[in-house]
DNA sequence: ACCTGAACACCGTTCAAGT
DNA sequence: ACCTGAACACCGTTCAAGT
């Protein structure tokens, strides 16, 4: 990592290590709609092109900004039992995400998850296979716990970045009230509580539900 | 709907519907991110801005497009079982997505869906209050449900784009070949097989598995 | 090898003006 | 009410040229 660099004089000229630092440092602050090669660029102290000769292009920055955060992810120690420890691993996994949720609509994008991040797959599929599954059916539910999490991080990532301010009054709120409880009486039922409800909802409620469904009758 | 042209004759002017429906047209042949209102007008044979008499913003434009797709979704009878019911809704809510698989690009930036398609949470949630539950744990189910749903249309939709065309070796493979087979016991297990193996992974094998999960024991 | 300048082909949206 | 033209403040990227 510091091979040639032993003072600790300012790097002035170009180099990918900055630039993807502070790209991540833009997405951090301002969200991935922030970045730009040009604004970039800009504030780095560059033109746009100079860029271009440390990066392929936009995407591949992106990929390179995803793998540092992988890199800076913590890896605390892991409980024993391999459900507790599978439970552990989708909690770390999820906060990452939830961390960085622009990353999410980059692997939705058809990226694949980075070298740095693929020890929570095989932590994922180590602990499948300890609750008693072969590798094939921890595969399998690895897909499940992945789409489940997937989809936890999308919606909740909408839900924080959206406090209400296109809806004053909640979906369910809303949809009741245009067609009626007589068409919609499971909703209708629900009027008034769903905000609370909906805040009382927890990953790992549904995960463990999940898992209860996932793995192999004990 | 066609209240006052009763004869065929082409409808020359602008028209929110007119709008629309190019909107959905430039999105079904060639994705969301085809679509801009300089194209649009472009195509309808105006100047970008005449759209904006029509709709309010780009925003708007595209929750339209929304709309007018679950209008036009199928809504089939459906079986009596309450379970069967709720995984037959499913498929179709997941069957939608993937026809339309930018709606969930949308929806992740925080838009609600619209009051076409209401009546499929109508149904999940009748469907786990016949299977034995609340209405209150129906809503936390319900949550389960679509987190993996939508994390299934994700992933899917992702790897039909993405024909492997940055990774002609596949995830498992090129990260096994990276950090070598002692470090990933369980993903190493796998080179060679995971494609086929993702390849055979169903919505409906996941679901059934989750619905395990949730659903009060019988 | 590393960087610059100009250019190409785009964006969404505002604003003042026309009919 | 409905539409136009010009403008503002942007994009990603290519290409030829400079040091």
């Amino acid at each position: 990592m510091s091979t040639r660099s032993s003072t600790p004089g300012r790097q002035r000229g170009l180099s990918r290590r900055r630039i993807v630092a502070l790209a991540h440092e833009i997405i951090a602050r301002e969200g991935v709609e922030a970045l730009s090669m040009r604004r970039l660029a800009r504030e780095v102290g560059t033109t746009p092109m100079a860029l271009y000769h440390h990066v392929r292009d936009k995407d591949e920055l992106l990929a390179l900004v995803m793998e540092a955060v992988a890199e800076d992810l913590p890896r605390p120690p892991l409980p024993e039992d391999p459900r507790e420890r599978l439970v552990a691993v989708c909690e770390l996994m999820r906060e990452a995400f939830l961390q960085h949720p622009w990353v999410v609509a980059i692997l939705a994008r058809g990226r694949l998850v980075g070298p740095s991040a693929v020890w929570m797959t095989e932590e994922i599929l180590g602990s499948l296979v300890a609750c008693g599954m072969t590798v094939e059916e921890a595969f399998t539910a690895h897909r499940t716990i992945w789409n489940f999490t997937a989809g936890d991080v999308m919606v909740t990532a909408a839900l924080r970045t959206e406090p209400e301010d296109r809806s004053p009054t909640h979906f369910v709120e809303s949809q009741v009230a245009r067609q009626g409880a007589e068409t919609l009486p499971h909703l209708g039922a629900l009027v008034g509580r769903s905000r609370e409800l909906e805040a009382r909802y927890t990953y790992r409620a549904g995960l463990e539900q999940v898992l209860d469904g996932v793995l192999p009758r004990r």
